[in-house]
DNA sequence: TATTGTTATACTCTATAACTATA
DNA sequence: TATAGTTATAGAGTATAACAATA
């Protein structure tokens, strides 16, 4: 329940910028690791690097990401955010704190703090 | 990241039964809620009633639920779980046991206690 | 008129397999 | 041979709109 509440709260505040959780990962794994390859990035977010082809093509249609042949190996692409693309990330990570502080707002700061200690308590136990 | 080893880890522990999040939903739903409708259903599990007819035709295939024309509207139906679906559920429930000690292994008791309360207190918050 | 279950249809997201161009 | 990106394709899972039967 409380993640669906997450997922609603997060899709509400970055709908109109057209951001789902997926787009914004790349946008803060590229501004992170510029020129990451595409296979790599693949990796990194855990899709297979065809289901990230028709995502990349749709970034580089809204001029956030562009692909540059590789002069090393031209069979790879190495990606980078335009300014569009990191001014795009500015303002979604603005309203990423805005959907947090509203989320948190029903916590006080310590049972914030103690949620993400159990929550990442949790997450690294790769059972 | 403890959203996705929470469903990785509960999709390991119940795909032999051929049992998804959405399925288990709808056994305990009708496990507690016996006779209820299509339509009760559908929003009780957040999906459109066009969406849950396929996955009642699944289901209904599987002799695990069974429809029933009412007899005070004939437009509907009372579902319900076949003998067998009451038997899956079970052994279902079971191992959800298993995916969830397997979770709260890595924490104490009241540390488990406590992550539940503070979820509890978020989802309770419809922002 | 309104509602229940259904169908037809479409859209999104994902994967697999096969292709091309490079290496 | 092997790898990077791409394409074709298919399968979930979902929604919307329209329909027949019933209320």
């Amino acid at each position: 329940m409380a993640q669906v509440m997450f997922f609603r709260d997060f899709n509400r505040e970055l709908s109109d910028l057209e951001i789902t959780p997926a787009i914004f990962g790349v946008l803060e794994i590229l501004h992170q690791n510029k020129g990451l390859t595409q296979t790599r990035l693949a990796l990194a977010i855990g899709l297979d690097r065809s289901s990230l082809v028709p995502l990349l093509d749709k970034l580089q249609k809204r001029k956030v990401v562009e692909r540059e042949v590789s002069t090393k190996d031209r069979r790879s692409n190495h990606l980078h955010l335009t300014a569009e693309g990191e001014q795009l990330l500015v303002e979604a990570e603005r309203r990423v704190r805005l959907h947090e502080k509203r989320i948190q707002v029903r916590l006080t700061k310590s049972e914030t703090r103690h949620l993400i200690q159990l929550l990442m308590k949790l997450a690294k136990s790769n059972v």
